[in-house]
DNA sequence: TGTACATCAGTGAACGCGCGTTCACTGATGTAC
DNA sequence: TGTACATCAGTGAACGCGCGTTCACTGATGTAC
């Protein structure tokens, strides 16, 4: 399942690899503006700089576009999780949820409005919810997503003396939920949102390393 | 912002409210399937056992329904979290988790599928997201029902002998955003959530009141 | 209580716009000699 | 390197279905005497 018909693994030209790209780009931002319902082929085209026969030619219809964006998603987040590890190492001084938040954001596309990609990957969550062949795919992207996440905030967490009083399995969950809820509310407060609560819970969750201090 | 033209309270017949409340459940039903954009006029009524003219007799157009729905939900949901205020007493012997649990699906209709309203409340949520004008009272509703729910917690958990180690508005986000990120898991696996989640997070924002047991 | 009339609530056919999709085409890119 | 031809990638007009919305209508409910 999700396996698009990559049986003939034809070489395609450049040229047609950017096409896709650039309309898989346009389709996230029409999608946070309108939903993935609500965006029409011809807008997605039109924010991409090409006309609705140029769409046909890369995909047989929308629903293929919105199977594509996910597959994108999962090989392009896996990337940026990777990067991240790897970054991880050579920071230091920073708090907690300086950490914490670095790890989360990693896997959002850098760029584009604030809350943007947030509201897309939503639509695309809720779609994936309500197609009963997309649950499966999609849930085992988020459950890759999550063990890749587990190593970045452990690491994190490690690196300035802490370690978790729960399971990480547990604590990946609690910190992707309120991550999640307050990309939400950003949108809606139309501001940054307060920092309180996920501090609360990274304190919550965490203690000194071995010693104990205080 | 959210008044429907309320200024003419004219009295409408009790018939005509019956149409109108099924109309409205039907609505979340398609909702949940459909998406808010996906559900055409046509599903909604039929699904209520209208035709499309008896919708247009009760709502200008289709987005009045959402709106109409908002208010709803809103009406609604007051009333069930204070019904749920007022029965939390005489529940007794009930784990923490029970307890949270029955506050926080208070919310919930009774009945349709499990996760059915859970779906449409997230799809209403993205489209207030996206409608600026309906950002601002969303808003005041989410934060209406986060300061309702607060009283709730904080009785049941008192109830059991913890108090939270956390401000309470804290708490009532950390435990609101769990609950939905369950609430969706159980669409994707089709199964129950584990509950295992809820506790961590529970055992890490309490402690017992006033005495140290252990 | 019964009849006559007025208003209300929902019916279902009709309309037209917008959207997804198709297709004959043209210009761009690649290949062979 | 230049020319001739083949294939590829994107164009834009056209089509038709489905959907939101309207409206003349009919049956149901309410009112007055």
């Amino acid at each position: 399942m999700l396996e698009v018909s990559e049986s003939t693994p034809t070489k395609v030209s450049q040229r047609r690899a950017n096409t896709r790209e650039r309309l898989i780009t346009a389709a996230m931002h029409v999608f946070a503006e309108r939903g993935v319902n609500g965006a029409s082929v011809e807008e997605i085209c039109e924010a991409a700089g090409f006309t609705r026969g140029a769409f046909y030619s890369n995909f047989p219809d929308k629903s293929a576009l919105v199977l594509a964006i996910i597959q994108h998603n999962i090989a392009t987040q896996v990337v940026a999780a990777e990067r991240a590890i790897a970054a991880i190492r050579p920071a230091a001084d920073l708090s907690a949820e300086d950490l914490v938040s670095l790890a989360l954001t990693a896997y959002e596309e850098a760029g584009g409005q604030p809350g943007e990609s947030s509201l897309a990957d939503r639509e695309l969550l809720l779609h994936a919810a309500r197609e009963p062949e997309l649950r499966r795919p999609y849930l085992e992207f988020l459950e890759h997503s999550e063990r890749q996440i587990a190593v970045l905030i452990q690491n994190a967490l490690r690196h300035i003396g802490l370690q978790l009083t729960i399971p990480v399995e547990h604590a990946i969950r609690l910190l992707g939920a309120v991550h999640e809820q307050s990309k939400l509310l950003e949108v809606f407060r139309q501001q940054p949102a307060d920092p309180a609560v996920m501090r609360s819970l990274l304190v919550s969750i965490t203690r000194p390393l071995r010693e104990e201090r205080q």
